[in-house]
DNA sequence: TTTAGCACTCTCGCCCCCTGAGTGCTAATT
DNA sequence: AATTAGCACTCAGGGGGCGAGAGTGCTAAA
């Protein structure tokens, strides 16, 4: 039995440990889990190594062990047995992505929901749409007579919205507003357009407040779309956890989770691996010491990007978190229907 | 002095006194309160006979009295100043209403995140889409030559999609296409003609994609106008409060918030009154004892009809909850263009 | 290099006592 | 009859002391 392996097992057992039950490991429990393979004694001095190398602490001094930041950092690289997503898997996540997609259309707050929901713990999502702009408009007339569908076209994206009228607008004036305005948008001369039509129309006049609405709507749209959407999910989850008992650390957390100008520092710093992991003070963030987030990117119809994850306590269980978010990357890239799987 | 007066203005001070505080209200408290315009025996009888009319509750024998749920119910009927929505708050969230919804467009996402941003408490909204029926869609082709934007119309709303196409389909083509289906969504024989047209062409054809897509989008559209939606905004504001340190409280509170559907349970039980409150075991559920929930109806645009409201601890600040959603009411209600305010 | 044995340390739960706040009752006062 | 002063009583909460149990590090033997 080569020593480095066994010191790496003992690491590896500890950690498994933690993550099962949050209570320190001591050298006796550690014997067991090895049927007494090697003495505690044995394990003990391994363990004092390994807390020299700085992959274990005591919280005092007769309380068995628990893994460091590093040694998660370790497991996470080296240590853990990859499970991969398993296909009955990723096609669960499929159909419920399907469902909910249809039922909130808000690509993110589904993500989230989804994620949360599958593995039991808190998710999050972030969701920027690239900032696209406007590229035409349309207007539907509604069966009332006095309302019209405005509908955006991007890229990549339709948006719509009803705007209503006090007055009637003819069908004729409305195509003709459609064509002035689509005509302006390539120029990005909306608001002179509406500046020059005050001065032919009463401001009172239906008209007018078609003109308005739809320039707003797409100001807005366009607005919008530089944004970044963020949503936190079955945020009660993590308070479960034995670490966050201490109610001044939970409300920290929450505190954390629901700034969301912070929050998206994490995300921005992906790097380019399929899933990351950033595990406690890699986070550069008092509140957030004591939890972790494995994140993936994700696509749907190859346009609207986002990030998804799941924040837990720092001895989460990784693989499963990872084999989740794995799972759920596919899943939204299948759900693409006019291009291929690649990965 | 009348007695029965002194009583009242004694009870009202207590439940003053432990809103602000949150600690047990004495008699010597209560006496300084008064300036002594009463000895602290005197209230002490009083205070006696109000915990006999069951108004009053001891933690223990030596702590000072606390209100009971019947004093809340009591001090929101009849003991409260009203105070009424401020035109210039009114005013501030009308024009915070008209940005995040435009940030936002999902009105309860808007609604909850507003309340609670505004009453720095915990925040929740439930969005009922009236069932609608879908009555008309449209098809806009894309300027990449091969996706369709659809458009469906109900009564009041749009909603849009876009539908991406592994091939072209022709605009006669779909221009055919729409006005089939326009005519069958009204003869409810959507899946009829899904058939139909299986038979015609082949269901690897792009047009076939198409028809099922604008179809499956018409249902998707109808099952899920029935269905309620819920958000909860700024649930760690609750945690905040002194009656949710105790981990287990919090715990069993945020779990029964994201009970979507035992919550919906409270905002079924609406009544007529502009805003409705229920105090602790007015809901009947053991995990919201220590909470009330005050929310009130709103409609934007006519048709889109909500409920909005706050939950905090059960000594939260009624006064301030009610202001605060009497505003939103009001806001929500100006934002619709096409009919006047009448409160 | 591994292991057995042992003394040592420290947390945690428990009990006890003390203090301070607030009460209810009684008797005196208005 | 209503109010008030005075006093004995109760109880939660904090602090200190104590013992049990868990786990360690060290030493010496295998």
């Amino acid at each position: 039995m080569d020593l480095r392996d066994r010191r790496r097992k003992i690491l590896k057992a500890v950690i498994e440990s933690y993550i099962d039950t949050a209570e320190p490991v001591g050298s006796k429990t550690l014997a067991d889990i090895f049927e007494n393979a090697f003495s505690s004694a044995t394990i003990r001095n391994d363990m004092s190594e390994l807390e020299e190398m700085g992959y274990l602490e005591k919280p005092h001094v007769s309380a068995g062990r628990v893994p460091s930041y590093a040694a998660y950092r370790l497991y996470v690289n080296e240590l853990m047995e990859k499970r991969h997503a398993l296909s009955f898997e990723i096609e669960a996540m499929r159909r419920e992505l399907e469902n909910k997609l249809s039922e909130f259309e808000d690509l993110g707050l589904a993500a989230s929901r989804i994620i949360s929901a599958m593995s039991g713990q808190t998710g999050f999502s972030a969701v920027k749409t690239a900032g696209e702009r406007v590229k035409r408009c349309e207007l539907i007339l509604c069966d009332d007579g006095h309302s019209y569908a405005c509908v955006l076209l991007t890229g990549s994206e339709v948006k719509s919205r009803m705007i209503r009228l006090p007055f009637i607008v003819a069908p004729e004036d409305a195509a003709m507003l459609k064509a002035a305005i689509n005509g302006c948008i390539s120029e990005n001369k909306l608001s002179l357009f509406l500046n020059m039509l005050a001065r032919s129309v009463s401001a009172e006049e239906a008209l007018f407040k078609l003109a308005e609405g739809v320039v707003r709507f797409i100001e807005e749209t366009e607005n919008e779309s530089e944004s970044v959407k963020l949503h936190v999910e079955g945020a009660e989850k993590i308070l479960n956890m034995r670490e966050f008992q201490d109610t001044r650390k939970a409300r920290e957390l929450m505190e954390y989770l629901s700034d969301k100008k912070v929050l998206s520092d994490i995300l921005d710093s992906e790097d380019d691996t399929p899933v990351c992991i950033k595990i406690g003070p890699e986070i550069d963030e008092p509140r957030a010491r004591d939890a972790s987030f494995v994140f993936t990117t994700f696509t749907v119809d190859g346009a609207r990007r986002g990030v998804v994850g799941i924040v837990a306590p720092t001895r989460m269980d990784y693989g499963k978190a990872i084999e989740y978010l794995a799972s759920f990357r596919q899943a939204a890239k299948q759900l693409n229907p006019h291009k291929k799987t690649e990965e």
